[in-house]
RNA sequence: GAGCCGGUAGCUCAGUCGGUAGAGCACGGGACUUUUAAUCUCGUGGCCGUGGGUUCGAGUCCCACCCGGCUCACCA
């Protein structure tokens, strides 16, 4: 059990800030821990505000564990008894579903064929999603919350204050809604529909509700318990506060409104609403919201193809009541931000820093980054670098030069990498090209180097915003004489010929030929071979790349020209 | 209509307890380099939206206003 230290309270973070508030909840309650809560609506499927929302709720569980010692759960609530409203774009058998519409998720079969229902479906793909970054959850199908009876007081509570509950959402609705809105949705006992309709009567006593269905005009009487009855939206929130003595929730600002109603539930039923907090949604590069059926801003899978989830948690930690712009350049800052936050957790662990929430207090005990992110993607970009380990291998050079030249620019970063790893990048320079794919498994996050990993990335955004733009103009006759000048010379070259010789024979071929300038020559290679405005000091990347290839390079470029 | 957030360097933003205004990028100079880029280093650059108030002292606290943006207003 972690021991309490209430000094933390002060904490100036805001997840502490939060946690003191939970935890001056749960003292007054009386109750030995705290409950933890994040709701996921049914039509959707994880994305990235999701791991925002759980990660900051993790956050401040955590900083709540801190400050009292207490035990605490995290539960996350699936929607899964609402009922559909419309068929998503993004789903297989769209006409099978459109014969299920109305009906809870649960009790429609699964589009993809994969589980017993739509939304066991989404619920698996939910659990997998927060697996994959490891969180502590708890999870709970709303349907088996419903029917298990888990709910049956607080909903027979319901229907004993149904007429309160009313007065808190009525004023809020139109007219017509006014008149027929019931905090409780029977299930319809024939077609599976969640019925909203008017309650003819309401009978505490039995724990029923009678109702009318407004087709077939026939008479129901429905009990409120056992999954026979959910409650609409913001009566359901209430519902499973008050049930289940929920201490926290946070939610988006958009959904401010339905905090305060749902809190006003809550009481009308003796409850006291949890702790809230609300953040800001997310912005696009214009400014505008992120919407998923608009398309822009960035998706999760995106981000995680550039950056490591470390930093998409340093992005998510910082000003969360602030409407961030959430797009592709925001990136390399959250990775640079992490990396020296991950620096200062190693130097002090103090809980003002993001990297402390990141990774629970102690930094992990791996090297970290010699470089920034930025410094690779400028790499990567020059020397037109298309593969994780030929980029490993050029900051190996890198590295060893810097050594070399004995230079005092090696920062404190830089030689700490080197100590805890310069005889595993020196096993990854010396390997030979054709090894390279049986090289170091660059792929597996949970195991490879932070620095592997960025490598990775850094290549990736190479791939996919350097290399479309790249443009190969073709070359002049007086550069094509050069350029078959070099090609007979580097095949005269022995294959292991070092960046030195190379770089020396680059000048001599750039002399013979009437270039006005020598500058001209080596622009020609970046533009021509890289398809680059500038470029590497080529004969580093000649040795990198390998003759072979830079054969090949050159040989793609003047048969470029002869076709043209 | 109700509510929320923002306005600080050319751009994106940080600014802790009220105490001489900060970073990255961009731009300019220098170092290193047998070209360039990279890297390192130095530097240019700000009426902190406007007006008032509190204070010895305000980017910071209070009030008002202007501008920009977002959310919610008969779904969940």
């Amino acid at each position: 059990m972690m021991t309490a230290d209430p000094t933390l309270r002060t904490v100036k973070a805001w997840p502490f800030e939060e946690a003191a508030k939970v935890a001056d909840r749960v003292a007054a309650s009386g109750k030995g821990e705290a409950l933890f809560q994040t709701g996921y609506g049914p039509s959707g499927l994880p994305h990235i505000g999701t791991f925002g929302e759980v990660a900051r709720t993790t956050w401040v569980r955590r900083a709540f564990g801190r400050i009292t010692g207490l035990p605490s759960r995290l539960l996350a609530f699936s929607d899964d008894m609402d009922g559909l409203r419309k068929v998503p774009d993004n789903v297989p058998n769209k006409a099978m579903l459109e014969g299920f519409l109305g009906r809870p998720l649960t009790a429609i079969p699964d589009p993809f064929g994969t589980h017993d229902s739509f939304g066991a479906h989404n619920n698996a793909r939910l659990r997998a999603f927060l697996d994959t970054f490891g969180f502590d959850y708890e999870f709970a199908s709303s349907t088996d919350y419903y029917r298990s009876g888990r709910f049956d007081a607080a909903l027979r509570r319901m229907l004993e204050v149904h007429e309160q509950v009313r007065a808190v959402i009525l004023p809020t609705l139109g007219p017509e809604r006014r008149a027929t809105y019931s905090p409780f949705l029977p299930i319809h006992p024939r077609t599976g529909v969640v019925m909203q309709v008017p309650m003819e009567e309401t009978r505490p006593d039995s724990g029923t509700l009678v109702w009318r269905d407004p087709e077939t005009g026939e008479r129901f009487e429905t009990p409120v318990t056992g999954g026979h009855c959910k409650a609409q939206w913001k009566a359901d929130w209430a519902l499973r506060w008050y049930a289940l003595g929920v201490d926290y929730e946070m939610s988006g600002k958009d959904l401010i409104d339905s905090v305060r109603l749902s809190g006003q539930i809550c009481r009308v039923l003796g409850g006291q609403p949890p702790v809230g907090f609300t953040y800001e949604l997310f912005l696009d590069e214009q400014g505008q919201k992120i919407s998923k059926s608009k398309g822009n801003g960035l998706t999760i899978e995106e981000w995680l193809r550039y950056a490591p989830p470390e930093s998409l948690a340093q992005f998510m930690y910082g000003a969360p009541q602030r409407a961030k712009r959430l797009f592709f350049d925001v990136i390399p800052r959250a990775v640079d931000d992490y990396l020296a936050n991950l620096e200062k957790l190693r130097a002090a662990p103090e809980p003002t820093n993001p990297a402390w929430y990141i990774h629970d207090g102690e930094a992990p005990d791996e090297p970290g980054s010699p470089a920034s992110f930025s410094m690779l993607l400028n790499l990567v970009s020059a020397a037109g670098i298309d593969d994780p380990l030929k980029l490993l291998q050029y900051f190996g050079n890198y590295i060893k030069r810097d050594l070399a030249t004995g230079s005092e620019r090696s920062s404190e970063r830089v030689r700490k990498f080197q100590e805890w790893s310069l005889n595993r990048l020196e096993a990854i320079t010396i390997k030979p090209n054709r090894d390279l794919d049986t090289g170091i498994e660059i792929a597996r996050p949970d195991k490879a180097l932070m620095f592997e990993r960025l490598c990775k990335h850094a290549v990736a955004y190479y791939s996919d915003f350097v290399e479309p733009q790249k443009r190969h103009r073709a070359p002049t006759v007086l550069e094509r004489a050069a350029l078959e000048d070099l090609l007979h010379a580097l095949r005269a070259l022995p294959a292991d010929a070092d960046a030195e010789t190379i770089q020396t024979l680059l000048y001599d071929i750039g002399k013979r030929h009437a270039f006005p300038n020598l500058r001209d020559w080596f622009g020609c290679l970046y533009q021509v071979l890289l398809g680059q405005q500038e470029g590497p000091r080529f004969g580093g990347f000649v040795a990198l790349y390998g003759i072979p290839g830079t054969i090949g390079l050159i040989e793609a470029a003047l048969a470029r020209e002869a076709s043209a």
